[in-house]
RNA sequence: GGGCAGAUGCCGGAGCGGUUAAUCGGAACAGACUGUAAAUCUGUCGCACUCAGUGCUACAAAGGUUCGAAUCCUUUUCUGCCCA
């Protein structure tokens, strides 16, 4: 089975342009492919996370990444399936965000001689004369093509400025230039991003005759049809500064139980045949799945131990002790010597965004500090229950330890 | 450039002079039930405090009319539609 079947029974495929040369090519280790990524923040995400793995896969089966960094296209935003425009960033942030991935990218891929490179649009794009632009790619753009377009049909109604419709043709721009510098033939993307990978692939037929070819990873949406990698505070990061380990672990191990399988077998390199296996697994079993799936991306993206260390974390907290040393934690300084409130404390830790929730969760008992059950917002928590770490709860499954400082 | 319509809480979307911190739906959070799942039921969902109460800040922004404005008027900003 080659690279191709394997992706296609993982459910990663979502449309390509021309299935018979893509599978020749990338199962004979012959493609050139990029992936871009914009750097909208300043950490990767769950979503990246895909594209990453992807890139893996088929750098394993021999085929050579180019990773390229929206440096340049981060000025001026991608339209695709969003609804309202993107707040303009400036180029110090752009640049820094950059930079991260830049870290964050080199755990999964392999940067060696000859293996991957990592290229920056901003290096070409920014430099380009306008005039020159028009006349070299303007005459192969058709405006009546574009507006068909489905990623720009959402915001003809809510509108859509000539700077985002440019976007398209930047990206375009971008394919064609690593087509010519690197004998670049291939672009991966979201599924979102089809019609302006078409456009590249468009393009370079266009100005060289030469064939390209595009191919679109399935969005991994869960059983509700929305994009997975949210929770309530936000994206789920992979930055261990912005989402912790122990975090990203409960994150998978909380996932709906209709989801575990299409992500074991979409986001793991667990090998297929251990996967169709566990199709068969009862149910009582189900936990297993989700204890397993959470592990192992874990451990993809912040290394055996740390996964290692957020499963015995979860395991204690969840049968019942406390004293668990790997929970998420805050330093509290600034304690007066009879100890500090428990609304105070619970801001400070970030679980709760106003005293008014924090009195809330008290008072609909959903909050226990160290095994009590908190039934009075007045509550003080000592000096001495800080300085060994008073862990406090926050319904079923929030545990965060507080610690004094110092 | 001209005409028309609109801007409300995380999102959608009511309200069109007082009884409105703002109907309703979704999201979210807590409780019950569970398997750290889903579904369901209950409660909460602007901020602060001495918290069954009180105060403050809010309906794009700034002014104004009024005893009283999200609701009326003026200007500004932004958006959609139509005409050029």
């Amino acid at each position: 089975m080659g690279i191709y079947e394997e992706l296609q029974a993982r459910g990663l495929i979502a449309q390509v342009t021309d299935e018979e040369e893509i599978r020749n090519l990338i199962n004979n280790g012959g493609a050139r492919f990029y992936i871009g990524f914009d750097p909208t923040a300043d950490s990767l995400h769950v979503g990246h996370f895909m594209a990453l793995c992807l890139m893996k896969r088929l750098q394993m089966a021999g085929n050579k990444p180019v990773v390229l960094v929206g440096g340049g296209t981060g000025y001026i935003g991608d339209p695709s399936g969003r609804t309202d425009m993107r707040t303009m960033m400036t180029p110090e942030t752009i640049q820094a965000n950059c930079d991260k991935f830049k870290v964050q990218m080199e755990r999964f891929i392999d940067f060696g001689p000859d293996k991957a490179i990592m290229v920056n649009n901003a290096d070409w794009l920014l430099g380009l004369n306008y005039i020159e632009l028009l006349r070299d790619v303007g005459p192969h753009f058709s405006v009546n093509t574009m507006l068909r377009a489905e990623c720009y049909k959402q915001r003809m109604e809510k509108g859509l400025s000539f700077l985002e419709f440019n976007y398209m043709i930047m990206q375009a721009y971008d394919f064609y230039y690593l087509h010519n510098k690197y004998k670049c033939n291939m672009q991966f993307g979201g599924d979102d991003q089809w019609s302006n990978m078409l456009a590249g692939t468009e393009l370079i037929r266009k100005k060289t005759g030469d064939d390209a070819y595009a191919m679109t990873i399935t969005l991994l949406l869960n059983s509700e049809g929305k994009k997975m990698g949210k929770t309530a505070k936000g994206a789920v990061w992979l930055d261990p500064k912005k989402t912790s380990p122990y975090e990203f672990y409960q994150y998978w191990r909380n996932v709906d139980d209709a989801d575990v399988m299409k992500c074991l077998r979409m986001l793991t390199f667990i090998p297929l045949s251990e996967i169709d296996e566990m199709e068969k697994w009862d149910d009582s079993r189900i936990n297993e799945k989700k204890a397993l799936l959470a592990y192992e991306l874990t451990s993809l993206v912040h290394g055996k131990e740390e996964a290692e260390k957020a499963s015995e974390t979860a395991k204690a907290l969840f049968s019942g002790k406390v004293s668990a040393e790997n929970m998420p934690s805050t330093e509290i300084d600034n304690v007066a010597d009879d100890g500090i409130g428990i609304l105070d404390l619970m801001i400070a830790c970030n679980l709760a965004k106003s005293k008014n929730e924090a009195r809330r969760l008290i008072l609909q008992g959903g909050v226990t500090v160290d095994e009590e059950k908190v039934t009075e917002p007045t509550l003080i928590v000592t000096k001495a229950q800080l300085q060994t770490g008073a862990v406090i709860k926050k319904g079923q499954k929030v545990f965060h330890r507080a610690i004094l400082k110092g």
